[in-house]
DNA sequence: GTCTATACTCCGATAGAC
DNA sequence: GTCTATCGGAGTATAGAC
């Protein structure tokens, strides 16, 4: 764990992965960089490079085992919310909420727009397979169509997503409020919608 | 309108102010510098800090006018949702959608935490009375105190953010889907978390 | 009130020593 | 496989001419 000096270590590539995953949790994408990563392990800011051609090749390797993690966060969710499954999707908005909270990779680094071009097969087939992950979950619920299944996704995602943004824009007082208390608010606002989805609702204005 | 090489303008002040919205709107905080929205006009890139003192205090200005904005929009949003207080808070969601979406100034540079510490009384003002607003809205369905109307609150911007989000990632394939049937969308989920909240529900593993 | 010019910092990325 | 050293570019901000 010591990374004070090194001048090897048993293998960069995936320390170089994980304090990025360090990174992203306590200064976002915005502060994200190469140099300060290796910095972080103590190495040249040339280092990196021996192991990723360059900056986007280092975050996919990020979104790949961020997808991957995610995934099974999800499962695992899933898994615990019972068989109910609306409950089941439901647990997806906590799930993430908490997984992003405490690595710091969320949608924004999984599908991030910079990553679309970097040819990394690895990084597709997590990110492939977490969204059929999501679709299988909502299908489970009875949409009837793919297209329903996709609007579900999204009403979750977006939920989930924007509980997480409020939490690391520091809309909570973080010392009064935990995350796990506000992971359950996103599950049980996830709940609300997807139980609303499955009735006929009064027109309202698009205002 | 045309700055290709002018020497002063009538208020650059105002105008760096514009040009930080049409920049923040293409390329999002993270593509935003002082540098870029003086070549934008045509000045020079010293220009600009002969009328804020640095890239935060610009960016304070930008933030006050947001709040005020968007605080106008959401009123005429719920103003043409009609007396239902639910459907009035609802329409904030779609409201906030649109102008984010149009000007690239949501609540992450409103309320952003490098704002923090930036002594600005103008900004304060409109962040203030922004929020006030909206805790108004939440209060007039009934919530029996501060702390459900602010809950109500949360509800809504998270979802709110949470598509808005979606749409800046580009998660809805932009040909496809109008920013219009989006907000409808945006707007609807809100209806059902409000909705919901006024009811008992039943309990929920936190997954 | 804007300009030119400059100092400083940081990052991405490469070259060549070891 | 990592190092030192370096280049080029971008951004923030300041100094001084006009």
């Amino acid at each position: 764990m010591s990374a004070e000096r090194g001048y090897h270590h048993g293998s960069l590539r995936a320390a170089l992965v994980r304090a990025s995953f360090d990174l992203l949790a306590e200064c976002g994408l915005h502060g994200f960089s190469v140099a300060a990563v290796a910095r972080r392990l103590g190495v040249s800011s040339a280092a990196p490079y021996r192991h990723f051609a360059d900056r986007a090749h280092l975050l996919s390797a990020v979104s790949a085992d961020a997808a991957r993690d995610l995934r099974a966060a999800i499962i695992a969710a899933a898994g615990a919310a019972g068989p109910d499954p609306a409950a089941r999707l439901a647990s997806v908005a906590g799930a993430y909420l908490r997984y992003v909270i405490r690595t710091g990779a969320g949608f924004q680094i999984i599908y991030a727009a910079e990553l679309y071009a970097v040819p990394d097969d690895a990084r597709r087939e997590q990110t492939r397979a977490l969204m059929t992950t999501l679709l299988e979950l909502a299908t489970a619920t009875g949409s009837a169509s793919y297209q329903e299944a996709v609007l579900l996704v999204e009403e979750t995602i977006a939920v989930a997503h924007g509980y997480t943004s409020l939490v690391q824009d520091g809309f909570f007082s973080r010392a009064s409020t935990s995350v796990d208390a506000i992971a359950a608010r996103a599950t049980e606002a996830a709940r609300a919608l997807i139980a609303a989805a499955g009735r006929p609702s009064p027109p309202t204005s698009p205002g």
